[in-house]
DNA sequence: CTGTTAGCGCTTTCAA
DNA sequence: TTGAAAGCGCTAACAG
């Protein structure tokens, strides 16, 4: 078992330079149909598989994309979403011949940033938990996408606004809102939707500050029972956050949904497992982490709003 | 802002040769003292930091990581293992330059190893729900490790084995498993010491086929009532598979644990979260993640067992 | 211990 | 449209 071919034994057996046969497997450059036609067969017939990072290097492109994470929570990386989000990335650049690298960045992230935009390793970055763009190395410019906060993200004033109007629909008239972190920009999407929202009907503005963790679920579903003891519903905005009040009201002794209503947000696998199985928002994770890598390697910027879909389960 | 100093620049500040940078640099091959300090305080000076894809390209060695995992479910790469162990795996070889690609195979994985082994991006294969490591390419050895079956392993005997024996000591008698797809190689570990178990204590043997999915663990839960109606225990090898027993059970009006006990494996993020909590083993899926990637790159085919301890909440 | 010299495999001017 | 040649930035023989 020899080596793998290389580009060189493609263009001899092809009959033409090194160069054409680049042009023409890369699809960059002129070539005619006929090196184009023998290239091809050769390349076909010795089973060549270029070297991406050969390619890469010479391009002076690097060879993974970053999946780095703003957040305050050092265990941020085991978040379910970040898994998921990072495994979809690694799928959607497979292939490519490119590898995913994850990192956390603390709150300030400028240092931080600074050292990545010098790594000449890294193709891309996808941002996470961002909230301005501008603050971003020149470097970085042109290979980077960010997901939520004006980039790609989930549509969650519309996603909010169907679950709560579905509460208010079952009746529920004292709705209480267990919203993001406050260092999260992102965060302040939905909460101005809820805020709208309950103006709107005249009904009472119940916000507390949450940080997508159960743990942290547990302890704001308590905290909102001691202040408003008659809330009637618990919207949130992650579902981590909705089991942890599940698990609180049920220690309490609270019947979900005769008691209180609960609406999670994302729809992750155990939602469908939690008892009584949760009411939430189905978002396409995997879609929106592919897109963000495609759009971080194209160096657009693109800003788009995915759908958000309610999954009526039993909580709500 | 000028381009990222190269090798070569520091060479000259240093007052040394290129070759003498990098022994410096990387570590490898002899250096003076004195030129060590120079090379070094000229690198820290310039802010150098060596071109991972150049170095990778010279040495012949790829730039990322692939995690395969061998699985008869397209949909296995949204496993909740799979995403952790990639995520930990991203992270682990994320200082080295590296990235993680991800790549579901088909149970006869034959061709796609082969393609595999001639990709020179891949530096190495972490392989995993494989059952014999004596079939791959030549070319792989030396690169690539394994979870499960023979590489880096959960301790799943010793795991199962303590929530059997709290399961007995608790006063089940009537014990079923549900065990992993007959496919899976590692999957008979925990069957035997379940048997095993079972002969020894002189109780009957209730074992049925699982697939690590909560819809597979509801249906299965269904056959063993239906199959086994006085049985009071249900032991799983997978949390998903649990979640899915316990609402099996809920919906069917049994209470558990008073009638029937049942138990997980892994102690995933939201074991604790259900209804009522889980007991079941916790395992460090990160560390053996990360293990493997370290064994994989270091192409060294190591065996190792991971501690399992059990978790006792609610439902044993 | 050190420098010189070839590469690693591919891309991309540039001149023909 | 094509080929020669010069890199991309680093590593590793090899001779000193």
């Amino acid at each position: 078992m020899s080596r793998s071919p290389v580009l060189a034994e493609v263009a001899r057996l092809a009959g033409v330079s090194v160069a054409t046969a680049s042009r023409v497997l890369t699809g960059r450059g002129p070539a005619s149909a006929a090196s184009r036609d023998a290239v091809l067969r050769v390349a076909a017939d010795v089973g060549y598989v270029p070297h991406p990072v050969a390619s890469r290097l010479a391009r002076g492109t690097g060879t993974r994309l970053l999946f780095a994470v703003r957040d305050s929570r050092a265990d941020i990386l085991s978040d379910p979403f970040v898994t998921r989000a990072a495994t979809a990335m690694a799928v959607a650049t497979e292939p490519d011949g490119l590898g995913v690298a994850l990192r956390r960045l603390p709150l300030d992230a400028a240092a931080e940033l600074d050292r990545i935009a010098v790594d000449r390793s890294i193709a891309a970055v996808v941002l996470a938990g961002h909230d301005s763009l501008d603050t971003v190395p020149i470097r970085l410019r042109g290979r980077l996408s960010a997901i939520g906060a004006g980039g790609l993200d989930v549509d969650s004033t519309a996603g909010i606004g169907a679950l709560l109007r579905h509460l208010h629909a079952a009746g529920r008239r004292r709705i209480a809102l267990i919203g993001g972190p406050s260092w999260l920009a992102a965060a302040r999407v939905p909460l101005r939707a809820y805020t709208a929202l309950m103006r709107e009907s005249g009904l009472p503005v119940r916000a507390v500050v949450g940080d997508f963790t159960a743990v942290r679920g547990r302890a704001a579903a308590r905290a909102v029972l001691r202040r408003w003891p008659d809330t009637d519903a618990i919207a949130t905005v992650s579902d981590a956050t909705a089991l942890g009040v599940l698990q609180a009201l049920n220690t309490a002794g609270i019947r979900v949904p005769d008691d209180i209503a609960v609406t999670g947000f994302d729809d992750i696998p155990f939602a469908a497992c939690s008892h009584p199985p949760l009411s939430t928002a189905t978002h396409p994770v995997e879609l929106i982490a592919a897109a963000a890598a495609r759009a971080a390697l194209a160096g657009e910027p693109t800003s788009r709003l995915f759908p958000s879909h309610p999954v009526l389960r039993a909580t709500a």
